[in-house]
DNA sequence: TTATTATTGCAACAATGTTGCATAAAATAA
DNA sequence: TTATTTTATGCAACATTGTTGCAATAATAA
């Protein structure tokens, strides 16, 4: 992870960078709202078009759960497109309201008779480790 | 499924009762701009929010899909809040588009140690059964 | 350092969704 | 059936979210 940006072929810039630090540092994904307030200077139209590269080329993948504003995380995975296929799920806790993707031991095998699956996206709603003890 | 907008005690008017014989009259999710075409007349305002009603009565469900626009399906199940609790999985079709509630043999149960799991949704992408065949 | 290429930020627009309010219609009571 | 109450509709106006053209600026390559 020295230089995720070069290393995906797209320039360096300082505003790409502090889009990218914010991501890493938080453990879990975050919506729009939450880079916006981390950033210290901002400009709605450079940040869609920047969590619109980077979702292209990989860098974060976006996470739609019924009724909440788009969540974005950085890929674990080395994910060369925005074709994710991100073998863990997203899990949105009730209580404390945060988004974050979890590793499973075995992820599952959905058979659908006569249908070919080429991806899968779990999302599970409930109350977090933190938030269940 | 003699009255469903007099069971779940919403006034029956022209409007809704037309918006309810489109979503029964697919056998599959669809979008806004589906209901629009097929509404004779149709009144931007007036469709949102009876969108909205119908979903927090649990007549019909909404389904996200990254890189989708919302998709809409009757609900299968006695739904009586906007909570949903359904056993099947969402499937979208990469070649015709299509997107469809599909019933599943064992819905899967998934096991996250420390995390108490009170909702699962499942997506998947692939090729539906007519386009596989 | 210079030339080339890509990014940024402004303005303007487009799409999607919401709210207040007066009118109209539906449900309920008489 | 008719009168009363309750709810839905549609207009206008607004709010939010996301996009595009274009000139200035910055980053990369030569
Ligand atoms: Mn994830
Ligand atoms: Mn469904
Ligand atoms: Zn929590
Ligand atoms: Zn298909």
């Amino acid at each position: 992870m020295t230089n995720l940006l070069k290393n995906k072929k797209i320039s360096e810039t300082p505003f790409r960078k502090e889009v990218l630090s914010i991501f890493t540092k938080y453990n879990n994904a975050i919506p729009l709202s939450i880079v916006e307030k981390e950033l210290r200077e901002y400009n709605r139209i450079t940040l869609y078009r920047t969590i619109k590269i980077f979702l292209e080329k990989g860098i974060i993948h976006e996470i739609i759960i019924t009724g909440e504003k788009s969540n974005y995380a950085i890929c674990q995975e080395e994910c060369v497109t925005n074709l994710h296929y991100h073998q863990h799920i997203h899990f949105k806790c009730n209580r404390c309201g945060i988004v974050s993707c979890v590793e499973i031991g075995k992820f599952p095998a959905i058979i659908l008779p006569k249908y070919k699956i080429e991806q899968l996206e779990i999302q599970a709603t409930g109350l977090c480790k933190k938030c269940n003890a």
